[in-house]
DNA sequence: AATAATTTTTAGTCTAGTCTAAAAATTTTA
DNA sequence: TAAAATTTTTAGACTAGACTAAAAATTATT
């Protein structure tokens, strides 16, 4: 069945907000990232569940049915791929990738995405630390994750960073983040992805999101 | 101006077509490469011209403006380039990456093409032997063009080929092409591009496509 | 030059994907 | 738990880009 930029859009979303939850994902917060009007989410919710890539009740919110996910998987996939290629082979910073792996992710050519992982010297994650699916969906097992990966209320230790640049590592022994530390997620603010951290049972503190991603978690 | 794929479509086929004549190009012969009805062209056609990027008179044809030919350039210059990519690159035979170049050329991010470039070392020509638009929209310089792109009515003298398989070269000593002889266009067939060429001031012969895109001439 | 054939345009329709405004359902608050 | 606030859906409208059928213009042929 043939797929369409807005809808791949849809299902990309859908799927990462499914990351880091486990309910299901309302109107509302599809429409802020899609950047569309909650009116325009519910018909497109509507047009997706006929078409089997969504379990979607009304005024329940949406969950990917199996199908749905496979599709967004690949969507991922080729994402992540081509953000390699930008930073390790073109030379692009890693802020600077999303907008553009935002369009080559669309690109339609199995044949490419298997080259491009080969070129590429099969990577297991991106430049951000985020897993890439192999090409059956399958996500690799990395033995750990970015802390900014954990859904809300799961615990995990500290195994590593993603990154050793001085700042970043003198911030994280002010924060009392060490090697081995027991991590609990308790609060993800929606507006800035910013997360409430339990550090060894003590009271929560707040770190940002871009600390999160480099911080390698088992759980 | 923002620029949608269908529009930048249309630019890249016009501006194909007027690469192999001087004459104003016709609603039909935009409509067979666009895929799409003459009346749609028609519709098309009248809204860029609107943007100006064409210059079309109801039923005289249309020709780019010279806005229209500085988007065109840029298209296939992206087209092109991604070609080198991904035979060079990514390891495609060169018969097997138009349909991904179309798709890749409507990317946008100007910085990624001019580090493309640089990542594939500045080529001139793209894997068929076609020049490369430079980001000013200038084409280099060869020396030499295809006979494939050598319009019709013009002559020049064979300097060269782009292949050198033993059966491309049995076939041209066949057909009396040596270097150094004279050719003339005197018809090319848009069925399958295939031309009539007079050697030497010979009555014509017939040569496809895929020979003249291998032969290559200085005006 | 008149007629026939072809090409192009006009007029009206359709679909995908969006929107706004208002109605309905759900959730929160007092 | 009733009222208020919020979220979601419905209904109807719009645009881009396509289509078909018929009309108009151009080109080719007697």
């Amino acid at each position: 069945m043939a797929i369409s930029f807005a809808e791949e859009n849809y299902l990309k979303i859908i799927y990462r907000l499914s990351e880091s939850t486990s309910d299901d994902i309302s109107t509302n917060a599809i429409a802020e990232l899609t950047q569309n009007k909650a009116a325009s989410v519910t018909d497109m919710l509507r047009k997706m569940s006929e078409k089997g890539w969504v379990n979607y009740q009304k005024y329940q919110g949406v969950r990917l049915s199996e199908a749905g996910e496979k599709i967004a998987l690949d969507i991922v996939r080729k994402h992540r791929l081509w953000e390699v290629f930008l930073v390790n082979k073109m030379g692009f910073n890693w802020d600077e990738v999303h907008e553009i792996a935002e369009q080559l992710e669309h690109i339609e050519s199995e044949v490419l995405i298997d080259k491009l992982d080969a070129f590429l010297d099969y990577p297991r994650t991106d430049p951000h630390g985020d897993p890439i699916p192999n090409k059956k969906g399958e996500l690799p097992q990395l033995g750990y994750i970015p802390l900014a990966n954990m859904p809300m209320g799961k615990a995990g230790k500290l195994v590593g960073v993603a990154q050793d640049s001085a700042v970043f590592l003198q911030l994280l022994t002010k924060l009392n983040l060490k090697l081995g530390a027991n991590l609990e997620i308790t609060e993800i603010n929606a507006f800035d992805l910013s997360v409430s951290l339990r550090i060894d049972g003590n009271p929560p503190v707040l770190i940002s999101h871009e600390v999160a991603k480099n911080v390698l978690i088992k759980r």
